[in-house]
DNA sequence: TGCTTGCCTAATGTATACAAATTGTGCACA
DNA sequence: TGTGCACAATTTGTATACATTAGGCAAGCA
């Protein structure tokens, strides 16, 4: 963890954050930050204003910096509000998007891919992060993407949370997630708004099913032993 | 121009950025900055950093900060984006508002009104400013509020920007405004969603109607000389 | 004349010492 | 045993000196 750059130290945050290594809430000091990235304190603070701005951390006037927090609240306002603002950047990137712009999201892709095939849950986690990020800058719009960073921040930690490396039915949805991937870069590349946003309406519901089957998992049998068992039993 | 508080600082930059007291681009220098609000030029620099993470100023490495710009590209983005925004943030306020809020909301307008009254357009455009920011507070929402922020800076100065003292539509519009909030005032009180977002819409209507009436004047008489004078003068 | 190169100035970026504030701890006292 | 207070330790905030970088200007060269 000892790097030079001030870059670097905002980089590891913002990643450390996003895949909650450092945990929603997460206490962070500027003394042991600051000798771990082998920086002085003036511009790690710098850098930690750079992540409040962008809503990674909270900073709390004379009580320091820590990571922004997720409660119950937060995640019922970020399902209210995701569908709407990805629907809306999806048609703009179709409408927007430019050449360069639609490497770098093949790219994304890409590396997620790669990442899913590594059985890196961490990687493809943030892999996905930039790829939805990439089609945020696609939209070019700069009010509907300062919302956008705070619901993907939010959207990858919870991502990370609800993950159960076990479920087989985890790599379904994974490998289905990379197909809807590959289906919207056709539809931003094709310049089509309106399959983008089915699409990434079809995308969000994947997600939200797959986080909403972590909450309410199907209920364990009411018989914990099978009948006939049972019937020894008695 | 002599305050010693860094909030001081920031509340005062703000409001010479809002008011285009300090225009779109204009170069801000940090050592004079530090000098004329009597603080040193670290805490000036989490002013200027707080401020970027915000939306007001942009900072480039190496090169210092500038108010934030305000080219075609970016009106243009900002009419497209503004009305869905605004129309959510108040269906939003009229489902979540509280009692403290709604009392904020009245105090807003009437130092609105008062303003008006007074003859003080820079003094409405920042009364103007909090009533809707306040809104913004109503809804609840961290994720759209970022994006509302934004817009609101950018309708405020072009609200600066596109106001013309002499013309009397002004006055009958800024009226008409100030009737706009009491209707929405009603609205949020009333916990009425549909109803705050159509007087919302009709709200944006007017303020975009004034503005694009800035932009694209009456042609002046093709006949400059009337015709009879013409006759004359042949 | 036009271009490159290197210095010079003015600005931003960093480190560090010191000041202020918050939090934790121990002790006195009811 | 519990409460309140004072002091200490830790952490954040500020000022200032110094390092680094960008941009302009002039001299040298083609």
């Amino acid at each position: 963890m000892t790097k030079g750059s001030k870059d670097a130290c905002f980089q590891s945050l913002k990643q450390a954050i996003l895949t909650t290594a450092l945990e929603p809430g997460a206490d962070l000091d500027e003394a042991s930050l600051s000798a771990s990235y082998g920086i002085s304190r003036t511009p790690l603070r710098e850098v930690l204003q750079r992540l409040a701005g962008k809503g990674y951390v909270q900073i709390e006037s004379n009580r320091g910096a820590r990571v922004s927090s997720m409660n119950v609240d937060v995640m019922r306002t970020f399902f209210q509000t995701a569908p709407m603002v990805y629907a809306n950047i999806a048609r703009l990137a179709a409408e927007n998007r430019t050449g360069p712009q639609l490497d770098t999201l093949k790219a994304d892709q890409r590396a997620f891919t790669q990442a899913i095939a590594n059985n890196d849950p961490t990687a493809s986690a943030l892999a996905n992060h930039r790829f939805h990020a990439t089609i945020g800058a696609m939209a070019h719009n700069p009010y509907l993407m300062a919302c956008l960073d705070r619901l993907l921040i939010d959207h990858t930690r919870l991502g990370q949370t609800f993950y159960r490396p076990a479920a087989p039915s985890e790599k379904v949805a994974i490998l289905k997630a990379a197909e809807q991937h590959d289906a919207m870069i056709s539809a931003i590349e094709g310049r089509e708004p309106s399959l983008a946003i089915d699409l990434t309406l079809q995308h969000w519901d994947l997600s939200r099913d797959r986080m909403e089957r972590f909450v309410r998992p199907d209920p364990l049998p009411v018989d914990v032993i099978p009948l006939k068992d049972r019937a020894n039993a008695l």
